[in-house]
DNA sequence: GCCAACGTTGGC
DNA sequence: GCCAACGTTGGC
């Protein structure tokens, strides 16, 4: 199983929407990197949710459970894919952007490198760490 | 194929 | 509101 990060702005589509809805197409992706990490989930695999802007901390934890198809808000014919992700699990305790710089172990996680990337790869460490900061057991 | 200009994202 | 990072576009 392999571990993920997406992220979105609570104005836009927040973790509270995501747990009313439970399964949620995750569109909207307009970036070929990732695009690329999109495509490379699994069913099964696990995300980080993350809310962008405004928090600026990992607040659940989503599964996929269909992979890469088409995107249907983009142009007919274009490349971008969508999956969709059902809510498991909010964090019972945020994990905020500025704990995550804060934690030596997480130094290379790509929130921090790549902050612009919407849709990014987790390490099996890197997500035991932040699950074990967020008090959330068993993830 | 290079590079300047511009737009977008996202932290501060 | 500003700015850094980065992607995209378009002129040459």
């Amino acid at each position: 199983m392999a571990f993920w990060l997406v992220k979105s702005e609570p104005d836009a589509y927040s973790w509270d929407q995501q747990l009313a809805d439970e399964v949620t197409p995750w569109t909207g992706v307009r970036n070929h990197s990732a695009k690329l990490n999109l495509q490379a989930m699994r069913v099964g695999d696990r995300a980080f949710f993350y809310h962008s802007n405004i928090g600026k901390e990992v607040v659940g934890v989503v599964e996929v459970v269909r992979e890469a198809y088409p995107d249907p808000t983009a142009e007919e014919g274009s490349p971008w894919v969508c999956v969709d992700m059902k809510a498991v699990s909010p964090m019972p305790k945020p994990v905020t952007l500025a704990a995550i710089k804060a934690e030596p172990s997480l130094a290379g996680i790509a929130l921090v490198r790549l902050s612009r990337l919407s849709v990014q790869p987790v390490s099996a460490a890197e997500w035991k760490t932040i699950c074990r900061m967020g008090g959330l057991k068993g993830a």
